[in-house]
DNA sequence: CCGCTAACGTCAATGGTGTTGACATAAGCC
DNA sequence: GGCTTATGTCAACACCATTGACGTTAGCGG
């Protein structure tokens, strides 16, 4: 039995415990806990507790979990390009746009780390397919290239957003734990045996928080672009 | 208690139904069950079904299923460094190694799924770093400009690979009902109010199984190389 | 304003999961 | 050949997602 699509909602009877379930508030609910919980922390349990509702209330508005997971994906999404406009420079608006989907991402990490391999086909995707391949049309993209500079941009964004989340999603304690661990197994190897990890160690270590995202999407936007003057 | 490390052990005892466990055969073990069961089929007592032993004799062996899921990681890198030998020539050895890497992972996409943008620190990965930092090494790459390329280039070759392998795994079934429900989608969205991805979804569709992997690091070495001439 | 219907919240149960502590057995050192 | 202890086994715990039956109440048709 699969939920009633958002638009046919009528009644609306409260929980028990008061609260009036929507489908937004579950999702702004669940992107709580992941953000208090952890991505592993996210269980229809908890969340029933949290929204003060049965566990299997949820399912009356999801088909499962999985199904929740793409709506929080979408959400995240919606947030990276709600308010955005364009400027008609093709290579800037491509920057802004990658930027703004790879800083929403990792402004939830937790849900980044579910989300963003994955393909929801929801509404607010498609908004920024859409937009994505528009801007490529303006600045002159036709045909297999559009298709190509395309598939490249966003998977590279979202690649990059999932590989950054994972680190920033780590709780602050594991985190300096694992910052920890790193200087005691990368920085002590001896120069004798792993002469160039030990030469690069401490440069290494200061750049682990930053993401390589920015460099990789300025070579993207460089190569396109010399691509068009061809 | 922490289990032993593979170094110290010496008595074997084998298992009820004959099996004699191994850190090794474990992971092997494991690793087929990712290709069987999908990612999610990883359990420990499915895994000890599958070794016809115990489920909690694992824990003899690694801290954790996460600590097993490490383990596998660290295996995908030992099986994509084994056998390859440098040419002097930095550009092709980076070029290779990367090639290599991601082909490791995309040949196990359930395990690569589970470990991509892990760190596991352990040998093998290790073995990796200092190989790639010792290649920038011959390059001519030193202090910072080492580090940043470093860092691009491993995080660029992990974030495709976590990103190819959710899509190849998919079962089959899956698979092909994933396509059918994206041409469903996107390639029915009217003209009137999405042109771009109407116009451009014949092609997506057909670019959808390929990686843009290659293409991303032809573009970074470009970048690489015309900074050491700058 | 009333009554009917079905949407939706609740309950209970099923079969899965990782992990752990106590126990037993046999491997291999002395 | 006996002792120690590593290691396999067992049973139990607490958690998980999901589902079918149940009952209540919101809100429409009259």
């Amino acid at each position: 039995m699969p939920p009633t699509p958002e638009s046919a909602r009528r009644r609306r009877r409260p929980t028990k415990q008061g609260t009036v379930l929507t489908h937004d508030l579950i999702v702004a609910t669940a992107l709580r806990m992941l953000a208090e919980h952890g991505a592993a922390g996210l269980s229809a349990r908890r969340l029933g507790l949290a929204l003060g509702a049965d566990p299997s209330a949820v399912y009356r508005y999801f088909a499962g979990m999985d199904d929740l997971v793409l709506a929080i994906g979408d959400e995240l999404i919606h947030r990276a390009l709600d308010g955005w406009e364009p400027t008609g420079d093709w290579c800037e608006d491509l920057r802004s746009l990658g930027t703004r989907i790879h800083r929403a991402y990792l402004a939830h990490p937790q849900a980044a780390q579910l989300t963003a391999n994955r393909v929801s086909g929801r509404s607010h995707e498609i908004a920024a397919d859409e937009t994505i391949l528009g801007i490529l049309h303006t600045a002159g993209f036709r045909g297999a290239a559009a298709a190509r500079v395309y598939h490249a941009f966003i998977d590279q964004t979202l690649a990059f957003a999932a590989l950054d989340a994972a680190s920033l999603a780590l709780p602050d304690q594991a985190r300096e734990a694992d910052e920890q661990q790193w200087r005691a197994t990368y920085a002590r190897l001896p120069a004798a045996t792993h002469p160039h990890i030990a030469a690069a160690a401490p440069l290494l270590v200061a750049r682990m928080n930053d993401s390589a995202y920015p460099a990789a999407l300025d070579l993207l936007l460089a190569g396109a672009a010399a691509e068009l003057e061809a």
